[in-house]
DNA sequence: TTACATGTAACCATTATAGTTACAGGTTAG
DNA sequence: CTAACCTGTAACTATAATGGTTACATGTAA
């Protein structure tokens, strides 16, 4: 399967928060933004609080980034919000055949070269920063002000 | 969520095939090693054909590789067994809102990080084969011959 | 105290996975 | 030719994660 939309979701809210920095943003105003239900909105903002990324507290209204964009890479999202369970990207089959010399070591085998794909994965998305996508974004489309 | 097993079943396959090569690997026979039904064997078997990496026909007991190992990469048998689906390795959320600055353009800016990350992955997938885990495996456990 | 926000629990529909059974159809040995 | 055996595949299951929804307890401040 594929990685969850939540990582996507969490890259949209700090986006969202560092260019309407000056207003305050409710679950409710980024829900509309995504396009989705306050409660999801709530919940991922949660799991970015838990990772130091974002403030927010109960009974006051608004997000806001905890640390300037420049510093968040898409690796400290993509681990925040749990793209990807346990960060364990590959599965490996659990029980292969102990009697066979194939079984026996396969898991180990393969787990070499599964590591390093995942690394080479991380590395590339910790190289880039949110504010990587928030410049993209104005580069588009310049705010008027 | 993570990768499906298939892939590392596929791996797992391609190297018995390699390591008994000497044998007739029916979907029996390699269920036994890979601890599965036959049936899942099979339907993985008939994906590696489809990919060129293996020859079976009906009726005919044994799967036998098509090519070299040291000519069939990781990612031939990623794609091969579909290990992510349609090659969209994340989501991107569907339908963030239009009438927002952000939500209108933050799909295209996240794909954008987000084919490189892939990239990078298929890249280190690319770039080691079968025969890397087939000697890893031999290094471990030489065969007695 | 009233209004409104966040944090969360409970629940649901959807979807992919991995496994299982069953069987149609191909192949070969006797 | 038929019996035995294999592959290909369809149909079905249980399990688990996703994304969404509702509801409500709790916190804040005017």
């Amino acid at each position: 399967m594929s990685i969850s939309s939540r990582f996507s979701v969490g890259i949209h809210i700090l986006a969202l928060l560092e260019i309407d920095k000056t207003e305050v943003n409710t679950s409710e105003n980024i829900a509309m933004s995504v396009n989705t239900n306050p409660a999801v909105i709530r919940k991922i903002t949660g799991m970015l609080k838990k990772a130091g990324l974002v403030n927010v507290q109960p009974g006051i209204a608004g997000a806001k980034l905890a640390k300037d964009i420049s510093e968040i890479t898409l690796l400290d999202v993509y681990r925040a919000v749990n793209a990807v369970q346990e960060d364990e990207l590959f599965t490996v089959h659990a029980k292969p055949n102990p009697d066979c010399p194939v079984g026996r070591n396969i898991q180990s085998s393969v787990e070499i070269q599964f590591t390093a794909a995942q690394r080479a994965l991380e590395n590339e998305l910790e190289n880039r920063t949110i504010r990587d996508v928030v410049d993209d974004i104005l580069n588009k489309e310049p705010l008027e002000s």
